[in-house]
RNA sequence: GACCCUGUCGUCUAGCCUGGUCUAGGACAAGAGCUUUUCAAGCUCUCGACACGGGUUCAAAUCCCGUCAGGGUCACCA
């Protein structure tokens, strides 16, 4: 039976390589029928704190990675001084004493050459006379990382450790404790690192780290996920869309790159645009309702489902990012709307005062207000004037909207109903 | 510095294991166009890469060696 685990510090925030890592280790477990374990390494007392833990959970869960087991470390602490003082009679350890009397256990490193295979690297070799003799219990009593997490791993019967780039180095030091403790050896797959745009880290400086962040910019979990999976891994068959479910099936760890990868934000601005235009507009409304209350658009209680339905199906084909819907969608809900002074210039500086009360004596004439009704009084009125479509479109748009971008003219008139209509196109006329 | 990992368009990648089908494919970005009711979306096109040098071979992106470059790790942090 395959184990995997996550074990992230509640350090700070799940951040992009964190979830990553997470994504990976989760969709090995799913493809191999297996368990996913999530453990807290808050050994350091100090810089654990529980929000990071409550945060750290809830971005797995909206990332859709559920875990069979849940473990902390800080509950642990009895289990590693056991194995220390096993190790300790064994001789395999010594005791140092501090200048102040108090005691560490210290792991005698003896000189030899450490082999590992690599699920994704291959062959790894290391020279562990290089390793210097590795703290296990500090002299605090708590254990150190390597100790705590060989210890853990091996007792959870944790057959695959899938983990980022930057633990390969820990990697000998660890094996060496499976050794000592007569744990058998578990496999290793180092994951590539993911970097900025500047080449580095991924840090604050390059842009957002914490996933919590992308969900406050407007990111569905599904294409930051789906983004993430591209970031070392291809499906297959030059496809770029694959949702969570069909990732289990194509997934083989094997297949994964040794390359690091950057971050790029436009592509996975994409692939949410992508989910978003594709997704259900249900949903994106429970998503989004909360944002218009925020802004004092609609009120929780009572606002027209139908309506802000309609309206979020007009915007989805052109959004980003999931709040973009607010603020270009703002019109919609305010009386007062701001009209952008550079439009205004450009398309309302001259009077059509004439033109929007002929266009607004056509819109009351309708039988029917619907979309295709006002699109064929607004032919009309354009083919009675003899001008062009577009002379008077950017204007009407302006007037109504503020805005020179949004969507299609007709149907923004027929969602904002005659009335509004007409008083915001005579704010216009003299 | 030592040790380890990695080098295909600006970015993510396919191809590499099992040399020939690769005048290296796709996607994002960028540029142009179509559409036209703006912005998106969509469609079409353009630009653009095998890090370098040596081998091996009839043949190398693919195998081998070296160089260079980038990254990671060297804590009683995790």
């Amino acid at each position: 039976m395959v184990r995997v685990r996550f074990a992230p510090s509640p350090t700070g925030n799940l951040h992009i390589g964190g979830g990553r890592t997470a994504l990976f280790n989760w969709l090995f477990s799913q493809s191999q029928k297996g368990k996913f374990v999530l453990r807290v390494e808050d050994t350091d007392k100090e810089r654990s704190k529980k929000e990071f833990v409550d945060e750290i959970l809830f971005s797995l869960k909206w990332l859709g990675f559920n875990w069979d087991e849940l473990y902390y470390q800080s509950e642990r602490f009895d289990k590693y001084r056991q194995y220390a003082d096993k190790l300790l009679k064994a001789g395999l350890a010594y005791i140092e004493k501090s200048p102040e009397g108090k005691e560490a256990t210290i792991f005698k490193v003896s000189p030899q050459k450490i082999k590992v295979n690599d699920l994704i690297r291959g062959q790894i070799e290391f020279d562990s006379s290089l390793i210097k003799d590795q703290v296990l219990i500090k002299s605090d009593g708590t254990p150190t990382y390597n100790f705590a997490c060989v210890v853990d791993d091996a007792e959870m019967n944790i057959t695959h450790i899938i983990r980022g780039d930057d633990h390969i180095s820990n990697t000998p030091k660890q094996v060496l404790f499976y050794e000592a403790l007569g744990f058998p050896l578990p496999n290793f797959a180092h994951l590539p690192l993911i970097m900025g745009m500047d080449g580095g880290r991924l840090s604050k400086r390059t842009g957002a780290t914490a996933i919590s962040d992308y969900r406050k910019m407007g990111y569905l979990p599904e294409a930051l996920v789906n983004y993430l999976l591209l970031l070392s891994w291809a499906p297959g068959g030059n496809r770029e869309i694959v949702n969570l479910q069909e990732a289990i099936g194509l997934f083989d760890i094997r297949n994964v790159n040794k390359t690091a990868a950057t971050f790029d934000l436009k592509k996975l601005d994409w692939m949410n645009n992508q989910y978003l235009k594709n997704a259900d507009p249900q949903e994106l409304l429970d998503e989004l309702a909360p944002l218009l209350v925020e802004r004092g658009y609609i009120t929780e209680k009572q606002f027209d489902r139908n309506y802000v339905l309609g309206l979020i199906r007009l915007f989805q084909p052109r959004l980003a990012h999931l709040n973009d819907f607010v603020d270009w969608a703002d019109f919609f809900f305010i009386e007062e709307i701001k009209t952008d002074p550079l439009a205004q210039e450009k398309f309302l500086s001259k009077d059509l005062s004439s033109e929007f009360k002929l266009f607004i004596t056509e819109l009351e004439s309708l039988k029917d207000f619907n979309v295709e009704n006002i699109e064929k009084s607004f032919r009309d009125l354009v083919a009675k004037l003899n001008t062009e479509a577009k002379v008077l479109i950017h204007p009407l748009r302006v007037a109504l909207t503020g805005k020179t971008i949004g969507p299609g003219l007709f149907e923004l008139i027929y969602y904002l109903g005659l009335e509004r209509t007409k008083r915001r196109l005579l704010k216009w006329t003299k």
